[in-house]
DNA sequence: CGAATACTTGAGTGGGGTCAACGCAAGTGG
DNA sequence: CCACTTGCGTTGACCCCACTCAAGTATTCG
């Protein structure tokens, strides 16, 4: 899985592909809503997402929770632990969802012996980057329409480069609240919003499954552009659907 | 000045500190609110701050736009663009500034004969996604009296650092309008809130000079935790003034 | 089938936005 | 040296987006 997503991010030859996929990794399954990684902790190994969805977030005072970013199959949510300690927020499962575990040593030495894969990692923690100065944007520029509709837009197509689109429809376990927490909206906002996106036909959004119905008018209500995911193979090119 | 940076991250060995001293540089004088690199460009340089500050920043339809980093002297405000391109946002002067410009070639150079030099690299890019993460935090769940208090206790932090604070003086060449544009706040109510939190005596703002008069209030209405900067080396032990 | 969780809807409120002046200081040019 | 300009800071009036509180309705799960 981790192959699969450096592969995607720097061309991969046959050796280090071989040298990914030999990683020691130890498998754990977590239930929903239970913290991966703690908020100030000091990490050892570096968790890689199999299957099922997870996010970051900080708290703060009074109860409040902001989610800093959701991660799906592929990603590797805590991969700056290799060069940052402690851990400056907390990392949770959003369903049930399996993690490997690989040592940093492992890391550090695949890193060593592979410039091309050392430069991979890296890269993947700058493309976190990138997403973050797009959710500051978001935040700060938005309304509360146009925050979901961007959200929407870029989780919609990192799971297509994650391969987890069929037709306009992917999984989306992602609740209400939760996306307050992650936008600075309120649940109740939150769904008002989702409303009137589905009253102008943009989207589907029902027992965890979303649709989009319209891209490019998703798209233009986002002022979405996909440039910051920084995904270096399109997967299909995409007809102006809607 | 790069040489001071990541000795601050990581201790450099002479070795490094000389190999980093003797990088090549451009240096180059800007004007205020000048773009040192714009959105969309593709880098074959890496800027270094040596004097003044600098911005990062994105702008949306209708002219908005979205500061998403303040730079002091001694950051390397688009270190990412060693792996990551083109750029998803621009970086511009906010004073007068003096910036060096290294070859990425030299950078890819050092890393690769210089693994601690290249973590520190790696690190400098980590701490700015720290950075990143308590935007997102301030954005979304603080007032604006919070994000106010929390942005001026990050930029008091990070010029301490860099040994531009004296007292607990600092310039502050911030004016209130960007204030506003990197908080998600209208200029007009930036001038509110710091006239209320001038009322509270927490700080003193006037030309260009901030003060901090009770670091210990200022950072409880923040809700500010330092770790997130990551500073390896806290000038000297706080006395809880105020 | 009962309990918990998530979603939905309505009414009332407030934080922060917009618009519009005005003050003030630092240039700048005649 | 003074009239003019320009940019930033300040203040007031009005308004709306999104929050809170509160109740009620699906869903999901044990």
């Amino acid at each position: 899985m981790l192959a699969r997503r450096l592969g995607a991010i720097a061309p991969l030859g046959g050796d280090e592909r071989r040298a990914v996929e030999q990683l020691p990794a130890r498998i754990q399954v977590f239930e929903p809503q239970q913290d991966i990684v703690h908020d100030r902790e000091i990490l050892t190994r570096c968790a890689v997402l199999q299957e099922g969805w997870a996010f970051r977030y900080k708290l703060l005072d009074g109860g409040r929770r902001q989610i800093l970013s959701f991660h799906v199959p592929g990603d590797a949510p805590d991969l700056q632990s290799l060069h940052l300690r402690p851990m400056d927020h907390g990392l949770a499962t959003l369903t049930r969802a399996t993690v490997a575990f690989v040592p940093h040593e492992s890391l550090h030495d695949l890193a060593r012996r592979f410039p091309a894969l050392a430069t991979a990692l890296w890269r993947n923690t700058l493309i976190d980057g990138a997403i973050y100065r797009a959710w500051i944007a978001t935040l700060g520029q938005r309304s509360a329409y146009g925050r979901l509709a961007h959200l929407l837009c870029e989780l919609h197509r990192r799971l297509e480069a994650a391969g987890l689109v069929a037709g306009q429809t992917c999984t989306f376990p992602i609740t209400q609240g939760e996306l307050g927490n992650a936008l600075g909206l309120s649940n109740v906002h939150v769904n008002r919003v989702l409303q009137e996106l589905r009253a102008h036909d943009l989207i589907s959004l029902q027992g965890r499954k979303l649709s989009i119905l319209s891209w490019s008018r998703l798209a233009k209500a986002a002022e979405f552009d996909p440039a910051y995911l920084h995904l270096t193979a399109p997967p299909e090119p995409r007809i102006g659907a809607g």
